[in-house]
RNA sequence: GCGGUCGUGGCGAAGGGGUUAACGCACUGGUCUGUGGCUCCAGCAUUCGUGGGUUCAAGUCCCAUCGAUCGCCCCA
């Protein structure tokens, strides 16, 4: 072997880039609909945004970034989520500035240095979208109900969404106080995964799979919210009620970014081996401030394309493919070859979905390509056609073949099409 | 970072120490000197991820390495 892809990343093939086009197609289209527009940043960022933005003690920032030092000294990262390079970029360029709320969208690859498995590449794609400037829980409730209904337009079945509220930092000081002094008596029997987090971020402890059976009774943060936070969260429910997205309340639910405040939720569905999250999302209000922007409040989500795709063919859920060829050219003899190449010419230029041989092979052979591409219709050009200044058309579903003139040809076969 | 399984032609897949590497699909050509989807015939891996070792002999055993895949941690 040669040189391989790199490990954990992938080639997206004709065949299978048809399926990424038309879900790609759908969030843009989708995006317009909720009127989000459009923002790309760099793949790559000063690595400091990361550990601004996402958090220094995150697993993504400890152990999963693509880092490097560029040839300027500095230290550079390979995106590993898409929210802190958005929220530099709104920052940078002031859009805090703008009178309407800033509600944004982006796709593309993101980086994580990380075992592969199923759902979990090294390089894989997010589509998310962002909303700066708003505390008001209804546009918390619109995030959600976006991403809720783009899963539903491809045909996604059975997506559970799950919310929480993580608080504000004062609560969630208080909360975090509890969940120690709950979890002391035992600490010393938590897995060693838990053990750092007892310090680091001890409500993780309660998504862990070996400790459940310490976490029952745990108190949730839920009991500890504050009013204004209580609040939000019941107006972010009233509002997803209204729109009729199913909710589940899951009072265990962490983030693994630092930067979530009140409202965080996730995508769940079956499909992808042991992973099930397949999104996920949520308000981050101390964000732009700590970039260093004049803090502004945000909300946003990161949905995971390999995940989607995954699920939809566990669930055999069918992707539009492209259309057929509508026209396969066939020319015989070396004078016929010249006005093969003039009207495919014409055929595409009117829109047509036409091709032609380029290994110089015989009819038959011609014929059979035509036959793979699936070609509405063969058109054959022999040099006694061309004399009499014919072209013979042969549809292929029924195998019926007609004589049309070089002339009405290329009109005939537009008005085919129309049909 | 750790653990399980796996790595043979374009694809799927036999072969588990003994020497021409099955078979199926696809493809190419012929059967049909200008006509597809059917039939029949022929062709299509100096080579079994890579490197090293054991042996008279290695896809076949051993080690390493790279990759795939599944899982742990965590997430998209």
């Amino acid at each position: 072997m040669s040189i391989q892809k790199p490990k954990g990343t992938q080639d997206l093939l004709p065949g299978e880039i048809e399926k990424w086009q038309y879900i790609e197609n759908k969030a843009r289209e989708l995006c317009s609909r909720f009127n989000y527009r459009e923002i790309r940043t760099p793949i790559f960022e000063n690595t400091e945004l990361f550990q601004r933005g996402v958090g220094e003690t995150t697993d993504i920032v400890e152990k999963e970034m693509y880092t490097f030092i560029d040839k300027g000294d500095r230290s550079m990262s390979l995106r590993p989520e898409g929210t802190a390079g958005v929220v530099r970029a709104y920052v940078e360029n002031k859009l805090y500035g703008e009178p309407d709320v800033s509600k944004l969208y982006y796709i593309g690859p993101m980086f994580r240095y990380e075992q592969p498995q199923a759902g979990r590449y090294r390089q894989f794609h997010q589509f998310g979208i962002e909303a700066f400037g708003a505390v008001d829980p209804s546009i918390d409730a619109e995030v959600i109900a976006l991403g809720y209904t783009f899963y539903k337009e491809l045909g996604l079945k059975d997506v559970t969404v799950e919310i929480n509220s993580v608080g504000n930092p004062a609560c969630r000081a208080v909360y975090r106080e509890k969940i120690q002094q709950f979890f002391a008596p035992v600490k010393d029997k938590l897995c060693k995964d838990c053990q750092s987090r007892y310090d680091r971020n001890p409500m993780r402890i309660l998504d862990c799979k070996i400790d459940q059976k310490y976490g029952e009774g745990a108190p949730t943060i839920l009991e500890y919210l504050d009013e204004e936070c209580t609040v939000h969260f019941q107006a972010v429910q009233d509002h997803l009620n209204a729109m009729e997205i199913p909710i589940r309340i899951n009072p265990r639910l962490v983030r693994g970014l630092d930067y979530y405040t009140h409202t965080a939720f996730e995508y769940k569905a079956a499909g992808i081996g042991a992973i099930d999250t397949i999104g996920g999302g949520g308000r981050y209000n101390g964000l732009v401030g700590q970039i260093g922007g004049n803090d502004q409040p945000g909300v946003g989500l990161g949905l995971g394309m390999e995940r989607i795709l995954l699920v939809l063919q566990a669930q055999g859920v069918d992707i539009p493919t492209a259309p057929p060829l509508d026209v396969y050219l066939i020319g015989l003899g070396e004078t016929a070859e010249r006005e093969v190449t003039k009207l495919l010419q014409q055929l595409r230029v009117a829109g047509l979905k036409a091709e032609k041989d380029y290994l110089g092979r015989k009819m038959k052979a011609q014929m059979k390509s035509a036959d793979r591409y699936h070609a509405s219709f063969v058109a054959i050009l022999g040099d006694d056609e061309l004399a009499r200044g014919e072209i013979t058309v042969k549809t292929m579903a029924t195998g019926e073949q007609q004589t049309l003139s070089l002339e009405q040809f290329v009109a005939a076969m537009q008005k085919q099409k129309a049909l």
